[in-house]
DNA sequence: TGCTCTCCTTATCTTAAGTCAAATAGGAGC
DNA sequence: GCTCCTATTTGACTTAAGATAAGGAGAGCA
């Protein structure tokens, strides 16, 4: 087995450096200067390379990560192989806090998907510092609750809810990001879309496997509501789309 | 159509009787009284006969539930009427706490599965306490975490194992909970457990429908894993039965 | 005792989606 | 260009679990 779980930490001369990355997450929006100096020494930036794994499920938590740079997935396995990606982190994106909270345990396990900048941030520290800081408690619950409500989107849909129709309903969410102002379906040409994942990982998010993707894409492209080239993706009827994801 | 929808509120003399309903709520727990004197004033009681439907997925929300008596359930429904519960909550919980903090409106439906006693929360008035209470801030922390962390769980068994692991898994949790100190799988005789849930429910709960769930019971009876009688469950084999659920 | 209602179970059938296997495509590096 | 490697697609097969339908069992009640 390769060496995949090399990494690379660095505790950085407790500058700037730090606090930047720190500023970066939406965590720490309005958070006085004082506080960030307070929880500073206990944070670590590591280096992970792609597939580098950065805990698995069952390790003990002893903290709380966030995302400096790149892209991490966390996901659970079944025995033979399968996988469930939670989320796809972007950077400023937290992970791992609620193990701080309830078993002490990750719940799942998190890898990078490219090469990626983490920071670490000691529990003890940051449950101090949230019993004094109303601000970031707040912060922290609003982080908390939008996973809550994705979680609970992601259990509807595995239950409910077919893949293709998942996948309409990804395509859709995805449209409403890129093209904010210009969703109501009236638009002359074709919406296109770049998938920022890979179809593999688009497969473990939407809880089938690449096979079952491929199909459905291709029953959408069939349907002529949209047209699929590599990772482009031309939106042909949005309002077919629509329809199909509800 | 009965009127399903029927309640009843009472906005009670702001007495000891509200008050004492949310100290039964741990989400209240060490939290001191002049804080709950704050919001006692926008907290209003209401009654709700089985079967009554407290919110449906997409109402706006003005605030979060704590659950004084009965039980709740949380949950969506596919257009063909196919169920998902979330959670099942018992008295001292709460629910609907994450639509205060994202999206405002609730993500899901609720619904008495007997007769319910519910005090709904302002959001405003509970954001501003939230704001000054740290304590209070941490005891939702760790409310938001436990369910996230029940969510993953979910979804790692929606979407990684099939029913009858689902339903051992669920065996073994309760087995768990009503014979902590007595689970090594040694005990001479068999361990009883009696549902909590009609297995209507218990069906919605494990993602799956009372079909399903019959079968893979009838399965593990004819593994001589169980044996069922009505709502009573007996655990012939432990050691098989955690094995199966993993 | 029989009636009704709701819940649960069993049997048969169907289907969405996973498995297995093989062909194709695309990039990175040489 | 060619080679290796990974990702994607397609096809044939299998299977878990949902749909449908019907029978049984228990509670409450007259």
């Amino acid at each position: 087995m390769p060496s995949r779980n090399s990494k690379n930490s660095t505790t950085v001369s407790p500058g700037q450096n730090l606090k930047n990355l720190l500023r970066g997450s939406s965590l720490f929006d309005e958070i006085e200067e004082s506080a960030l100096d307070e929880i500073l020494p206990s944070v670590v930036k590591h280096h992970y390379p792609r597939h580098g794994m950065i805990f698995s499920e069952g390790d003990p938590a002893h903290g709380f990560f966030i995302l400096g740079s790149g892209k991490v997935k966390l996901f659970n396995q079944s025995d033979e192989g399968k996988e469930q990606i939670l989320m796809v982190a972007a950077p400023g994106d937290s992970f791992g806090e609620l193990s701080m909270f309830v078993s002490g345990k990750f719940a799942a396990c998190a890898e990078a998907l490219e090469e990626s900048e983490v920071l670490s941030i000691d529990r003890d520290r940051f449950v101090a510092l949230l019993g004094k800081n109303p601000h970031l408690a707040l912060n922290l619950i609003v982080r908390l609750s939008a996973k809550l409500r994705s979680l609970v989107s992601l259990v509807d849909e595995l239950s409910l809810s077919d893949v293709t129709t998942r996948v309409a309903r990804y395509l859709v969410h995805h449209l409403d990001d890129d093209h904010s102002g210009n969703n109501r379906g009236d638009s002359r040409h074709p919406i296109h879309i770049n998938l920022s994942e890979k179809k593999l990982v688009l497969a473990a998010q939407l809880g089938t496997i690449p096979e079952t993707l491929s199909r459905s894409l291709a029953k959408l492209s069939r349907d002529g509501i949209i047209h699929v080239t590599g990772p482009h993706i031309d939106i042909l009827d949005v309002n077919k789309l629509r329809q199909m994801a509800e």
